[in-house]
RNA sequence: CGCGGGGUGGAGCAGUCCGGUAGCUCGUUGGGCUCAUAACCCAAAGGUCGCAGGUUCAAAUCCUGCCCCCGCAA
């Protein structure tokens, strides 16, 4: 079983490590260019990149990627995680044994950049990892297997995405098995269900307090750790990283600090308050709202 | 050489522009008050002001070099 894999970010690298250590052989990686990343900008390889390079597996990148490529590349599979490109249809059609991906969240539910992010800002309370054959539109292939897992209270994307990039790489493990013993079963997808989860950006991070307190809470953990939901405390612009329902009922303004308690730092919203528990002051820490609060003004 | 913010008792910050005995909130320790308290009152301890060099009678503060942290990019 000569495989091809194509996945960027730690998500990927989490379900390529699995393949790794079951043995299979791996003929190239296709990932992301390096690019300016970190502090200083310097141009970094992806986590695909530096684990493929451990284990002397070519690299290439999308430039790279064509049918023919992938020809003399002779593989029986490819493999997609969390890739950031399409496949064209000649690719697609090049392996013996087809394309499959891996997606977080249940197909049709959540198709596009960001499934995991919205199960979250939706307050969903389940989740799960697809695995899917490719077609040529984004994320609506044949769904061969679904693993799926409830989502905690509190839980951040952060926190979801790496126990999913978990589930994803021993669901890709099952699923390649059973491709191989061809014991892979084939389900379209119920299109008409088929919801859609774009890219998160920064100018969606500023906190609408006219929402409730639960969707607040939702926006605040789907958005760590990026682009991070912020909101107005002291005159400037802080990222909140965690916040509790207050119990408060609605009256104030919302968006109005209203004080900090031992809890956190206590803001009025439409139908009562949210009380932010961990923060970020421009240039500085991630705080506890009480160690903020020493020495930071709230209004 | 990509851009910007920051490093000050245990925690979070002010003070730096305009050099002149290091300050605030909290914590810690001791004492007091109280039926009681994480509340309140009094007191104390605790700091090479990131590191090194320079200027100066005098440097947290001005100059030079370095280290570390944070944000911008996805």
């Amino acid at each position: 079983m000569k495989i091809v894999f194509m996945g960027t970010p730690e998500f990927a690298r989490e379900s390529l490590q699995y393949l790794y250590d079951d043995k299979y052989d791996i003929a190239a990686v296709f990932t992301a260019i390096d690019k300016p990343r970190n502090r200083g900008m310097k141009p970094s390889p992806t986590p695909v990149k530096e684990l493929a390079v451990k284990n002397n597996t070519p690299v290439y990148h999308p430039i790279d990627l064509t049918a023919d490529k992938i020809k003399s590349l002779g593989c029986d599979l490819i493999v997609v995680v969390a890739f950031g490109e399409m496949l064209r249809e000649d690719i697609l059609l090049t392996p013996p044994l087809g394309c499959i991906n891996i997606h977080g969240s249940m197909l049709p539910k959540y198709r596009g950049a960001a499934p995991i992010q919205h199960a979250i800002l939706n307050g969903d309370t389940i989740t799960g990892v697809t695995a899917q054959y490719m077609s040529k539109k984004m994320d609506e292939g044949d769904i061969i297997h679904i693993e799926t897992t409830p989502i905690g209270d509190d839980e951040t994307s952060e926190d979801l995405f790496s126990r999913l990039s978990r589930i994803g790489g021993e669901l890709l493990i099952r699923t390649v098995f059973d491709i191989e013993n061809g014991a892979a079963p084939r389900i379209s997808q119920n299109h008409a269900d088929a919801t859609y989860a774009p890219k998160l950006t920064k100018d969606m991070a500023p906190i609408d307090f006219n929402a409730s307190a639960n969707e607040i809470k939702n926006k605040i953990r789907a958005f760590v750790p990026w682009p991070v939901a912020t909101a107005p405390i002291g005159g400037r612009m802080v990222k909140v990283y965690s916040a509790d329902i207050g119990e408060k009922a609605a009256g104030e303004l919302p968006g109005k600090v209203i004080g900090g308690t031992d809890r956190g730092i206590e803001i009025a919203c439409k139908d009562g308050t949210v009380i932010i528990t961990r923060l970020q002051a421009p240039g500085g820490k991630i705080l506890s709202a009480a160690d903020y609060m020493r020495g930071n003004p709230l209004v």
